[in-house]
DNA sequence: GTGATTGCCTAATAGGCTTAGGTTAGCATG
DNA sequence: CATGCTAACCTAAGCCTATTAGGCAATCAC
C-alpha cells in the first residue's frame, strides 16, 4: 500500500479548504480523511483529534487575518488606514468564512500560542491606527473593542445571510466605517 | 406506562434551557429527551428532527429579543432610546446566549415565519429610534445594519470570551454606544 | 541488507440522528 | 360502560460520527 505522505500542514490545509467551502460545522475527520485519500483514524498521527484540528484551523485563520490587517495598515494613517484595515478585515472574512469563524473561538484558541500571538498582532495594528486619531491608553483599548465588535458583527451577519434586504451591502459597510470614523474623531476626554 | 404528556412547547422549552446553559453546539435530541424523561425517537412526535428544533429555539430567541427591544424603546427617544435598546440587546444576549446564537442562523430561520416576523419587528424598533436622529429611508436602513453589526459583534465576542484584557467590558460597551451615537448624529446628506 | 520508525490500516466501542413498525394510554363516542 | 381511534411513546435497526487499540509494512538511517 503506497502512503499518502501527509503531514500536519497537509491535514490543516485540507480542513481549511473544507470549512471555507462548506462551513465550520461540516468539519469532520471522516470528510478530511476522505479528501486526503486516507481513513479517519490515520489522521491521529498528525493531529490530536477533531478539537485540535479545529484549533489549528482557527490559529491559521487568526494568523492570516492578522497578516492581512498588517499589510492593509502599512503606509497609511488616519481615516485612510481605518478604511483599509476594515476592508481587509471584511475581505478576509468573506474569502475564508470557515477559517474566520474558527478564528473567533476564543476559548478553544486560548490553548494555541500561534492564535494568541496572532490576535495580539491584530490588536496592535488597530492600536497603531488609533494613534492616528490621537487615541491612546485605555481609551484606545476600548476603541479597539468597538472597532472589532463592529467589524466582527458585520462579517458574521454577511456570512450568515443576515442582510436580507435589497440594499447594497457594500454601501452599508462603507457607512459603518464612516460612522466609526466620525464617532472616534469626536472623542473628548 | 405513564406518559410524559409533552407537547411542542415543552420540547422547545427544554431545548432552550439546554442551549442557554451548555451552548448551542451541545443541543442533541438525546439530551433533550433525557431531561424530559423520554427516549430520543419520541421527540419526533413533537418536532421534526434536530434541525427543526434548532429552528424553533432560534425563532423563540428572535421573538424574545424583539420584544425586549420594543419594551426598551417604549417611551424613549434619541440617544436615550439608543442606549436603552442597546442595553436590552446586550442583556438578552448575555442572559440567553444559546437562544441568541440560534436566533442568528438566518439561513435556517428563513423557513420560520415567526422568526422572520420577529426580525422585522426588531428592525422596526431600530428604525423608530433612528427617526429620533432625523435619519430615514435608505440611510436609516444602512444605519440599522451598522447598529446591528456593532451590537451583534459585541455580544458574540463577549459570549465567546473574546474580551480577554483586564478592562471593564461594561465601559467598553458604553463607549461603543457613545461612538455610534456621535457617528450617527454627524451624518450629513 | 538490517533495524527502527512511523504512516496507515482494520476492528471495535460508544454515541449521535433518524426511520420503521409496534404497543398502549387516554379520550371520544355510542 | 364498552368500544374504537388517535397519538404518544417504545424498541430495533441502520448509518453516521469520534476515538482507541493493536498490527502491518513502507521508508529511512546506517
Amino acid at each position: 500500500m503506497p502512503r499518502a505522505g501527509l503531514d500536519d500542514t497537509a491535514v490543516v490545509d485540507a480542513a481549511a479548504r473544507l470549512v471555507d467551502a462548506d462551513g465550520l460545522d461540516s468539519l469532520t475527520l471522516a470528510r478530511v480523511a476522505a479528501t486526503l485519500g486516507v481513513r479517519a483514524p490515520s489522521l491521529y498521527s498528525h493531529v490530536d483529534g477533531l478539537e485540535d484540528l479545529r484549533r489549528r484551523v482557527g490559529a491559521r485563520g487568526a494568523r492570516e487575518l492578522a497578516e492581512a490587517l498588517g499589510r492593509a495598515a502599512a503606509g497609511r494613517a488616519g481615516s485612510d488606514a481605518l478604511m483599509a484595515v476594515a476592508e481587509a478585515y471584511r475581505s478576509y472574512g468573506r474569502g475564508h468564512p470557515g477559517r474566520y469563524a474558527a478564528a473567533q473561538r476564543a476559548r478553544e484558541l486560548s490553548a494555541s500560542n500561534e492564535a494568541v500571538a496572532a490576535t495580539g498582532a491584530a490588536v496592535e495594528v488597530v492600536l497603531a491606527v488609533l494613534r492616528g486619531y490621537g487615541i491612546e491608553g485605555d481609551d484606545a483599548l476600548h476603541a479597539t473593542r468597538t472597532i472589532r465588535a463592529a467589524l466582527h458583527g458585520f462579517v458574521l451577519l454577511e456570512a450568515v445571510g443576515g442582510f436580507a434586504l435589497d440594499l447594497s451591502v457594500d454601501d452599508s459597510f462603507t457607512r459603518l466605517i464612516a460612522t466609526l470614523d466620525r464617532g472616534l474623531r469626536a472623542v473628548e476626554q
